[in-house]
RNA sequence: UGGCCUAUGGUGUAAUUGGUAACACACCGGUUUUUGGUACCGACAUUCAAGGUUCGAGUCCUUGUAGGCCAACCA
């Protein structure tokens, strides 16, 4: 057992208050309420890793609760996505529920309502309620509806649910005060007439409930103890408490316990957008390929480019939770991944911008496999066998006719060390009418080679360069992302448009020249190619094309001239 | 001309509830290294401002300042 004492967040400090305050720990209960209406992103997944984790830490369930009150936005396809995306994070919830399997209640307590005065139906258009609704800085007014008799606001309502009425014509709102300097508090809408299709309830329904009224019964019908959202929700928690207040007393036989709100800010990141309406333009234009775009913030995005689920959600839990606006350093995503890869990917060797080596003093013909380490951070990895011959790539960048001492790659008359094979050192190159280098000569140490232990083998060589045969060497695509957005905080800008910080250059196609071994790489594959990054095989790779998605670079700390 | 919320280093989160600012990322410098990777070491803030209470304030009080949210038959 480890000493360190954790330190709790504020969900926690108000979690362990309500406990101690006599709160049984049996009945602490989560949920996280997705609407379907889009793909889950990297934000959402700090609202999943809080009330998950919640769940985690105090041994409750959690339920997984599609909020799914409004089928002119909703479809099956978003809900099978959520799903697939909060099972791969690693997540279990113990009930799969639906507001939409509450419509009868919520139906039957609105009754309620009207006959306690505390609901009206209203007959306006939302233009006239709107105006009467005032602003947050002017009181509203009545609806001149608003005093209906309970008899007439009875057989109104039935009417709405019974397909009598058009849409727009009625509404059922509650009665609660239209000066009240919350504006949620000036009569809400608590349903509206919609002749739309469900994709849970078909055709049963033509009113659906409205967010307010939904959200909080359906957190009070599944008992939830603290029902977490984002900040943006807090002026709903008037409402949240008074809907859920007047339903207890219609309720609390049954059940007993009346749930709260709590509020946290939501996750920002540089460099992206989390707004799913702002996420659907960037699909919409074909600025990305699709949802799971290797380069979108979403969940499906982030696994299609390599990351792993482990990284996430210590993504997550490192970012924490409180009340206040952030914006979270991408830096710290990349660590995360990074770090997670570091242990458990394996080394290869591959070379994206090639320039042909050839070692003059090397037999012409003659090829040998050279053992190489599969990861130095893993003992378990193994080795592998890599092939050798006398014509080989190397980075062009890792070359340069002559360059200063910080310079530790190769140059004319220089040694550096090929990684697991031998020494070479630099005679001389040719090149093209342009004066681009396209061939190095080379002689190589023959007593130099790699783990044999020789005198030579062991010399302190300051640069170690990775390398694939010619001869050997296996073409693939590789696709190297850079950030989506050239601005730090995209969305954040009143007088400029997010679509006017899109990276023109988010996508770079390369290809690139790999070590055999990678032939046999699979589908969401992951690599670390040695001195340049991390790769994963992505989703469109054949058997005859291979396809990888750059996850992420090695940390690059030469901070010399590299000029 | 309203109501609500939030202010701790470049970024994010802590601080045993008044006891002398911690952790992570980033950045900078260094050690090790057959990845300029990893690992390791070091540097980097007196807590929005100004007053006040106190032996002692990031924590309490007062007054400001800055930022965010609120006017969908969306969630």
């Amino acid at each position: 057992m480890s000493e360190e004492k954790k330190t709790l967040n504020f969900l926690e400090h108000i979690i362990e208050e309500d406990l101690t305050n006599g709160m049984p720990k049996e009945s602490l209960r989560f949920r996280f309420p997705p609407e379907p209406n889009g793909y889950l992103h990297i934000g959402h997944t700090k609202a999943i890793g809080i009330s998950f984790g919640l769940g985690e830490t105090y041994n409750a369930p959690v339920n997984l609760r599609f909020d799914d009150t409004n089928p002119a936005k909703e479809e099956q396809e978003y809900v099978d996505a959520i799903k697939k995306d909060i099972s791969w994070l690693g997540y279990s919830w113990a009930n799969e529920c639906y507001s939409s399997d509450y419509f009868q209640q919520l139906f039957d307590w609105a009754v309620l309502l009207i006959k306690n005065g505390k609901a009206y139906v209203d007959s306006q258009s939302s233009e006239e309620m709107r105006t009467q609704k005032g602003t947050p800085t002017s009181l509203g007014t009545n609806s001149p509806f608003r005093n209906r008799s309970v008899e007439e606001n009875l057989e109104l309502f039935q009417g709405m649910k019974d397909g009598n009425f058009k849409e727009g014509s009625h509404t059922l709102r509650a009665k609660i005060d239209m000066e009240n300097p919350n504006m949620l508090l000036r009569d809400p809408l608590m349903y509206r007439i919609l002749f739309k299709s469900h994709h849970r309830t078909g055709n049963d329904w033509c009113i659906y409930p409205m967010y307010d009224w939904t959200h909080g019964e359906s957190d009070y019908i599944e008992q939830v103890s603290h029902s977490l959202c984002s900040l943006e929700f807090k002026p709903h928690r008037e409402l949240y408490d008074w809907f859920r207040d007047h339903v207890f007393e219609y309720g609390k036989s049954e059940y007993p316990n009346p749930p709260k709100q709590r509020e946290f800010s939501r996750l920002n990141l540089s460099y992206t957008i989390m707004s799913k309406r702002k996420l659907l333009t960037l699909v919409e234009n074909g600025v990305v390929s699709g949802w799971d775009d290797p380069r979108m913030p979403t969940i499906s995005g982030l696994r299609r480019r390599g990351y792993t689920p482990n990284s996430i959600k210590s993504f997550v839990e490192t970012v924490g939770v409180s009340r206040r606006e952030n914006v979270i350093d991408v830096a710290l995503l990349e660590f995360k991944i990074r770090e997670d890869l570091n242990k458990t990917a394996n080394r290869v060797m591959a070379v994206l911008d090639p320039v042909k080596v050839v070692i003059t003093n090397y037999p012409e013909g003659k090829e040998e496999f050279l053992t190489a380490e599969n990861n130095q951070e893993d003992a378990a990895a193994g080795f592998r066998e890599v092939p050798f011959s006398r014509e080989i790539y190397i980075e062009k960048e890792d070359f340069r006719e002559e360059a200063n001492k910080k310079f530790f790659r190769l140059k004319i008359g220089k040694e550096v060390r090929l990684k697991s094979a031998y020494i070479i050192k630099a005679e001389s190159c040719t090149k093209d009418e342009n004066g681009n280098v396209i061939e190095i000569q080379c002689t190589y140490d023959a007593l130099s080679k790699s783990g044999s232990g020789s005198e030579e083998s062991l010399r302190k060589v300051k640069g170690t360069l990775h390398w694939v045969s010619v001869k050997h060497a296996v073409k693939a695509e590789i696709r190297a992302y850079d950030r989506l957005f050239l601005e730090e905080a995209p969305d954040s800008h009143k007088d400029k448009d997010y679509m006017d910080f899109v990276n023109p250059n988010s996508l770079e196609v390369i290809h690139a020249f790999l070590e055999p071994s990678l032939q046999l790489a699979e589908i969401g594959e992951r690599f670390q190619f040695q001195r340049l990054g991390y790769f994963n095989v992505d989703d469109d790779a054949t058997a005859d094309k291979l396809v990888f998605n750059k996850i992420v670079g090695l940390r690059d700390s030469w901070g010399g001239d590299k000029s």
